[in-house]
RNA sequence: GCGCGAUUAGCUCAGUUGGUAGAGCGCCCGUUUUACACACGGAUGGUCGCAGGUUCGAGCCCUGCAUCGCGCACCA
């Protein structure tokens, strides 16, 4: 090379050898960071962005406190920050809000296991002790996940960064709740609710995961005088019977229609009487049904429906709190079995079988749910509300996805969403957790009121602010977090105040949440912002799928397959791990995480830097080609070219297929600019006048400058390192650019 | 039970207005050619899950089936 290229001079050093990840990214975020430009209202200040540019906004699915981040956020991140960094390019005013999550029952059980580990329980250290190393461990984790953020070279408005419990998102809570308990939205109501022993909170629907598991279906009769046997897999919850129920055209059983008994069941006297109900399905086990209104939610329903009285036989912590001495406190599990063996010895027991059946567990702590009743908050989805026109919550949230005005890709989950909403039940949002949004309600009791009713001595307030006066104390009670989370789009740009940030950048233009988090966070926004703001939080949702590793299971501590995106990076740089984890991957797919596929992008990284130090070696020789050469039939056609891959990519972009941009990047910049416009460059440099090589210069130069500009989004590091390299570039950075194509 | 997705080269996966099968990795052969051995040139490799149908023509559309995975419901 020494021979042919006197110039060498004018070569970095740098880019004489091998692209060095390492010695790049740090370098380059910090001069991003620097330049201000992650701050769309700096763009407009510097002249980069026209105050009049078209807004462009995501707002960051705020990563929970408790961890560091995994593989799929760096999938997440990788995406929005494509898209941020395209729409930036094309001139918009582009904001990308950066956040975390409290995540209330995640965090607070993370600490909990923490303090269980150093022999104490929460309780130990009261609410506000304890609250205090929540906070802790939430600012430690946030510390991590921010640094995690900048490293995957995330564009983010770090001065506008947000929390979803910090004093400005808690205003907007409240604000929100006393809304909804004001149109009566939130009512106070007690219910079966879904209770979690373990975690010792109530949860969602939603919360609930469902788990295949072998159980035995007894069939057995209360006593010997008792006419008609039933079926359970819980014996156990019997003792809270208060009646039979059979279909009505049943003709087995519609003498018995109407009739009492009363029975002493497992020492136990309990009073039946047979009901007739639709819900009752004659083929299931006798075809009778044991009504347990304390322990299930279908049999509470058929309760209301014959006015039965409710027995709880089963408390907080799944132990026995009605029965004979032997069974009082014991577990549920240990009861079913005593309960079987009771019924054996009196020969009730008519059958046994094994089934399997799906138990509902709690989704983070795995505790089997117990239903049991208990006074809650709810959200009412099905009241109409007269400020949106009588549109009930849910209508709400389905009616911007089946007219079109929020567009959810891949589009089959656009029928996944409405199905849920159909189904929707009221939202229970009350938590028994320290961690969380207080529930803004004061409660105090009315010493002049002689009602007999307690209720009716309690006064209750709800606000903002706590209320004025003595005799106040606050529900003790936390808000689900997904209350907070359904906020977001707009808590972060500001609201309730109406902030020229929620003017400008609310809506959003797009959300990019895993598909799993449709139903918490993506329906919730929809519900949030539709009926506080009258408008929708977002114009399209871009869910994508799962990261699996590479046998296609989900990462998980129990399964020990974690792979730390940092390790990845320091091996084979953040460049190549964002385009790995985009091209090819369409919406809602998931991911088998492959190694090799990270290799070869690095390697493609490489690519790139040694296409720039041909390109450079051979511009830095001669100075005719910058200045509007003639431009040779052959350059054209491949100018020509390169111009008809712009447009097609740029169309791919804003139709958000950018995981088949990244692949015809890949190929062109490779196969077509590498393999053969360069090696059939070599000739003409060798041999060619002066005006051929002038056309051929500029043509490389333009090339390479617009492959750069193309691949910044993507590869944001090297494509910013080396158009920083080009002595003309000296004052701009590449992320400001202007995209190569209109 | 209802619904959804996947099934394309050894592996991971692209392939939307239906028109002669693609990429990466791996494997094999060759090349240290002056941007790059993190490279270059070349070779091998697929009845596009199965069975029908529509069509001049189907990986792509329709019907049925199979296997794997997922969601919802049920869970007496």
């Amino acid at each position: 090379m020494d021979s042919k290229t006197p110039n060498i001079n004018n070569i970095p050093e740098k880019l004489l050898k091998p692209y060095s990840a390492k010695e790049t990214e740090g370098r380059i975020y910090s001069a991003w960071e620097t330049s201000g430009f992650f701050n769309p209202d700096i763009c407009i200040e510097k002249g980069v962005t026209a105050p009049d540019a078209e807004p462009f906004s995501i707002v960051l699915p705020p990563p929970n406190v408790t961890g560091t981040l995994h593989l799929g956020h760096a999938f997440e991140d990788s995406m929005e920050d494509v898209l941020i960094r395209y729409n930036r390019m094309l001139g918009k005013k582009v904001l990308w809000v950066p956040g975390t999550d409290h995540a209330a029952i995640a965090t607070q059980s993370k600490v909990e296991k923490i303090l269980e580990k150093e022999g104490f329980r929460k309780t130990d250290l009261g609410r506000e002790e304890f609250l205090k190393r929540v906070d802790a461990f939430a600012q430690e984790s946030h510390d991590t996940i921010v640094s995690q953020l900048r490293l995957m070279g995330s564009s983010l408005d770090w001065s506008r960064e947000a929390f979803t419990l910090d004093a400005k998102r808690n205003f907007a809570v409240r604000t929100a709740f006393k809304k909804m308990y004001d149109d009566g939205l939130i009512y106070r109501g007690h219910r079966i609710v879904n209770w979690d022993p373990k975690g010792q909170t109530v949860i969602s629907d939603d919360e609930i995961v469902y788990e295949e598991r072998k159980a035995k279906l007894y069939t057995f009769k209360y006593s010997k005088d008792f006419p008609i046997a039933i079926s359970t897999t819980r014996p156990e919850t019997k003792i809270g019977d208060t009646a039979v129920a059979v279909n009505p055209t049943d003709e087995r059983y519609t003498e018995f229609i109407g009739k009492e008994y009363d029975m002493t069941f497992c020492g136990v006297p309990i009073h039946i009487k047979i009901v007739d109900d639709e819900s009752v399905e004659k083929e299931f086990g006798t075809g009778a049904l044991g009504v347990t209104p304390a322990h299930s939610q279908i049999d509470a329903e058929i309760a209301k429906r014959h006015n039965l009285p409710t027995v709880q036989v089963i408390n907080e912590f799944a132990k026995m709190i009605k029965g004979g001495e032997n069974l009082l406190g014991k577990k549920t599990t240990e009861a079913r079995e005593m309960i079987a063996q009771w019924l054996r010895d009196e020969g009730l027991m008519e059958k046994e079988e094994d089934v399997t059946q799906n138990i509902s567990l709690a989704e983070r702590s795995g505790g089997i749910i117990e239903p049991l009743p208990k006074l809650q908050w709810f959200i009412n989805v099905n009241k109409p509300i007269a400020e949106r026109e009588n549109k009930t919550l849910k209508e709400l949230m389905l009616e911007p996805v089946q007219s079109g005005k929020i567009a959810i890709l891949p589009d089959r989950f656009e029928n996944v969403y409405s199905n849920w909403i159909e189904n929707l039940r009221d939202w229970c949002i009350s938590r028994q957790i320290w961690y969380g949004h207080r529930i803004p309600v004061w409660y105090r009791t009315v010493e002049s009121a002689k009602s007999k009713v307690e209720s009716e001595n309690t006064e209750t307030y709800c606000g903002v602010e706590a209320p004025e006066g003595d005799g106040w104390t606050q529900d003790e009670d936390t808000l689900d977090t997904w209350f907070s989370s359904g906020l977001w789009t707009f808590s972060t740009l500001g609201w309730p105040e109406n902030t020229a940030d929620l003017k400008t950048y609310h809506p959003n233009a797009i959300v990019m949440p895993g598909y799993e988090i449709i139903f918490f966070w993506v329906a919730r926004m929809i519900l949030m912002s539709q009926y506080l703001i009258g408008d929708i939080p977002f114009k399209t949702v871009y869910l994508h799928g799962i990261v699996r590793d590479a046998n296609g299971k989900k990462f998980s501590k129990s399964a020990n397959n974690g792979i730390d995106p940092l390790e990845v990076i320091n091996q084979y740089g953040t460049d190549a791990l964002r385009i790995s984890l985009i091209a090819g991957v369409g919406p809602g797919n998931d991911i088998k995480f492959d190694l090799q596929k990270v290799k070869a992008y690095s390697k493609f990284a490489n690519k790139i830097w040694n296409i720039t130090r041909f390109v450079f070696e051979n511009t830095s020789k001669h100075d005719a080609w910058n200045k509007n050469p003639q431009i040779t039939e052959a350059d054209q056609k491949n100018l020509d070219e390169l111009n008809a891959l712009m447009q097609e990519i740029t169309k791919e972009m804003n139709e958000y297929k950018f995981y088949l941009v990244a692949e015809k990047l890949y190929h062109y910049a490779w196969h077509t600019f590498a393999d053969r416009i360069i090696e059939e460059a070599k000739t003409c440099l060798e041999t060619g006048n002066e005006a051929d090589c002038a056309s051929l210069l500029y043509t490389l130069h333009f090339t390479l400058s617009t492959l750069l500009k193309a691949l910044h989004p993507f590869m944001p590091f090297i494509t910013e390192e080396l158009w920083s390299l080009f002595p003309e570039n000296n004052q701009h950075l590449l992320m400001v650019e202007k995209w190569p194509c209109k």
